[in-house]
DNA sequence: CGGCGCCTTAACCTTAACGTTAGAGTATGA
DNA sequence: TCATACTCTAACGTTAAGGTTAAGGCGCCG
């Protein structure tokens, strides 16, 4: 079992994700992350789930290149399947409920496409670095041919 | 054999790249791109293997996240290495040389291991798309079934 | 030689994603 | 109760990567 009663305040969350609070701030402005709830004096608490969001964010941005708005989207679409399951499941039909999974799916396959294609693309990248490796490798080795001859030469 | 006599002016490659002159000249002016050289009135004058440099960078910039400023690093080190081969040949000894070209292997393979390391996390993700589509799949089974069940009601 | 489309430089504008600073309140150990 | 470390909001600053506009040359067709 997970320890889901962890809580923690913005700078210790901000430690944990190795940004600085003032995104975490500003992700909330955005609309991407919220606190679970404020102490009296206004301090923000978190729990370990906003941890795992933020990782999610983070990837969705530096692997596929997206955007925060981008990034919202999607994050939008799966919100609301696992809001499926939990307390707003009462406040929607079942017809409902399908077409949110539907709609979910739909920006899921559309982010799988992508993710294969940038693998694709990058295993591409991969094959041209290493030919390129190899010819450097010749290239020095015969440099070092010359080199050694010139030395022979003293 | 490539044609490697075809010319063009700023317009028709931005075309090919799909990116604005502006692009272009933006690209000119940190250093990234050059004209081959230019007509009396000014105009900028490449040759195709400008074509492939700019599809170079964009790789670097959009697979692996860079900066241009970042770009501009990897590009030099490689640059001077396809210089070996060709005209500043004579104005290097075998030493400087070697020099040479064990930097541009240090960049390429430090290249190669992000390119590695990217492949893998994009492979988890891949993974993990592919997970939720499957719980996707079975929550709509599953609700479908309801809906079913309960239009029998009816 | 006139017009049309493409090209030139230069200067200012825009947007995302934060950084930085200021001024004030809060939590807590000694 | 006080010092210290953390937090709050609000506002202005920054940087990369171009977009946009202006004011003017160039090349070529008819």
């Amino acid at each position: 079992m997970v320890d889901t009663t962890h809580e923690m305040q913005i700078g210790e969350l901000a430690q944990m994700c190795h940004i600085t609070t003032r995104t975490l701030r500003y992700y909330e402005d955005i609309g991407l992350i919220e606190p679970l709830r404020r102490l009296e004096g206004g301090f923000r608490v978190y729990g370990p789930e906003t941890l795992v969001r933020i990782q999610h964010i983070q990837e969705l941005k530096d692997l596929l290149g997206w955007s925060l708005e981008e990034v919202k989207g999607v994050i939008q679409a799966e919100d609301e399947v696992d809001n499926l399951r939990s307390r707003y499941r009462l406040s929607r039909t079942d017809q409902e409920r399908l077409a949110v999974v539907k709609q979910a799916t739909g920006v899921i396959e559309s982010q799988l496409a992508m993710v294969t294609e940038r693998l694709r693309r990058l295993d591409g990248m991969r094959g041209a670095l290493q030919a390129k490796l190899q010819r450097y490798g010749e290239l020095e080795a015969e440099l070092r041919e010359q080199v050694r001859s010139q030395e022979g030469k003293l």
